[in-house]
DNA sequence: GTTAGCACTCATTCGCCTTGAGTGCTAACA
DNA sequence: TGTTAGCACTCAAGGCGAATGAGTGCTAAC
């Protein structure tokens, strides 16, 4: 499928067009453009060819051109030009997410934000997933004469208030156990076979309520096995309203429910885990709903091996030059700053 | 004030009808309810006086009436019925709401969304705030070679990932000190001299890089200090786009964006802290963006004196005795459930 | 190979008319 | 004196056709 490097740049100055307008693009509109000095009638006679290759459609005869699913795959492959983001927005961007290191867990809820705000379209991420951490310290501490905080460290902490009447000294005593038999160790090591020795240990040693420490070692062994779930975020889900594609509300609310829903969401941003962005035109993508946009996302990695990834989600004609540079842009930074920070094991 | 039975009966009546139908409702459509026996002629007739009272408004001369703001208010404060919620729901709710109860900082998400399930409106709700409450324990723990989770428990666990070269042994000895300088103080009566201390007697009593040390004791100061900021959780916002009041895009954008930003909805959510289920209907908001919505809310409390808010949003045609029957019935289990649970101190 | 010109298509807009829901007023009735 | 039937009036909404104009494809000339 070669095309003259004519047919190219009217493909594209009409894809560029319809970006900015979301109207049908006509000859005479290109024609205009100074830079390639053509009629409108020659135009249209590139069009035509255009069409019968399959990257322009028409809605109607006596409308201009929009860019087919293939035509945009084109323009993404071999035709966009490189978007530059300002050094400021650079600047800020890096300033921004250095405040928000100390926060390792929000670093991504940032860097979602950060990136609708870029593109102004809808972003969805993922939190980088810590699953399968080493144990670091199990601890329980009274808070109230009759609630223990159970509080498991890994890489991340994870706890949970237990209504309970275990005192002070019982806590102490089980947690000293708890941490001998658990700390050190990885999470999908452990089974409940290993719970039946705390149990017995810690009955000798203290004078606690078989029942209430029974109770107690299922929380624990509740909170290590659980599948930490991984957050999701999602950001300005509303600028789907600003699309003429969208002005239909029916349409509006149905893509507005579907992004409420984390399992799709968690469907769609986690099918591909390829590395490098990653663009899905139109009916490229699997759900239905999502055929009249696309989806362009980036995976980023921690060097321990987790990561997770950031996608954004805009209508078909949508910046894709912009969208691939902020994507870019952002996936580096978070890698520079998770790498350093969660090297080592 | 005072209303005859009849009309009562009649205001009841249309805007009984206008909350299901959104259309301006006629003399006519009254008329032929048959439980009061009149013409149109006289209800045409009361509907004239009503409006003059200002209880109801015509759009436009040939069309029906719609209540007004005062109309909804008198509504509410007098004629509404008693609705009642489905025994099945209310056993759903409670055993809900009891599963997640070993998660207590979730309960009111969990409420929240269930207040939005039972209604079908946008809810909002705060978390409880757990500000200023005693210090119990203070951790650091070494995750990496050069990152240490810094945790603090009160009622809740805070935690932050830190980036430092502070080793195991001398994580050890300051966060004893910390523990015996901070523990059981509230986060309020702690201020920056104390750390003065702390970081002299660490100094002489470890190896430590005074630069590490400074920095790890500011960020146990940031950590304790930060008003933990109470989440804020949004429900089916995207509810919003059901109503023909917002089939306008522009203006459900609108909306949509003020329910994005937490600021605002604070701030809204904040301003009253009466007890009972409050209603604010249309310009009864402060802001003006709500003014064609009503809010209904009602606010929680545990027994240490900290609470929340759980708020409904809707079109001002809202199903109040619905939305009070579901937030009196919400707001009650909360409670029963958060007084045990907190109870004592 | 390019372009000017022309006939043709078709979505969109606008004005006009019709329709119908609803009102207020008046006069008659109980 | 309160209620109701009847009638004239108002006005938003919907249907319809003409006008508009953006765009095309094709042809003939350059």
């Amino acid at each position: 499928m070669d095309l003259s490097e004519r047919k190219r740049k009217i493909l594209q100055a009409i894809i560029d067009e319809y970006i900015g307008t979301a109207e049908p693009v006509g000859s005479r509109a290109i024609s205009k453009k100074e830079n390639l000095g053509l009629s409108s009638a020659t135009i249209r006679n590139e069009m035509a060819d255009l069409e019968e290759m399959g990257y322009l459609v028409q809605p109607h005869t006596s409308a201009g051109r929009i860019p087919s699913d293939a035509g945009y795959r084109f323009y993404v492959n071999s035709l966009m030009s490189n978007y530059k983001i300002g050094m400021e927005a650079v600047a800020q961007l890096q300033a921004l997410l250095k405040t928000r290191v100390s926060q390792l867990e929000k670093i991504i809820k940032y860097a979602a934000a950060i990136a609708s705000n870029l593109t102004e379209y809808t972003t969805v991420a993922t939190a980088p997933s810590v699953n399968d951490s080493q144990i670091r310290k199990i601890d329980l501490v009274n808070i109230s004469s009759h609630t223990v905080m159970l509080i498991v460290v890994t890489r991340e902490v994870k706890s949970r208030a237990i209504n309970t009447e275990i005192d002070e000294k019982n806590c102490e005593v089980l947690s000293r156990i708890l941490n001998s038999k658990l700390a050190g160790k990885k999470s999908s090591d452990i089974n409940f076979e290993m719970f039946e020795e705390i149990r017995e240990e810690t009955e000798k040693n203290t004078s606690l309520d078989s029942k209430a420490l029974a109770e107690m070692i299922r929380f624990v062994y509740d909170i290590i096995t659980e599948d930490s779930e991984t957050e999701i975020y999602v950001n300005n889900a509303k600028s789907i309203l600003h699309y003429p594609e969208y002005s239909n509300v029916d349409k509006a609310e149905k893509i507005l429910s579907f992004l409420e829903d984390k399992e799709n969401l968690r469907k769609i941003i986690e099918t591909d885990n390829a590395e490098g962005i990653k663009a899905k035109i139109g009916k490229e993508n699997d759900f239905e709903i999502l055929q009249d946009c696309s989806l362009v996302s980036v995976n980023y990695s921690l060097r321990n091996g987790s990561g997770g990834r950031l996608a954004v989600i805009g209508p078909k004609r949508m910046n894709y030059s912009k969208v691939f540079a902020s994507l870019d842009l952002i996936s580096n930074e978070i890698d520079k700053i998770l790498g350093y920070y969660m090297d080592g094991s």
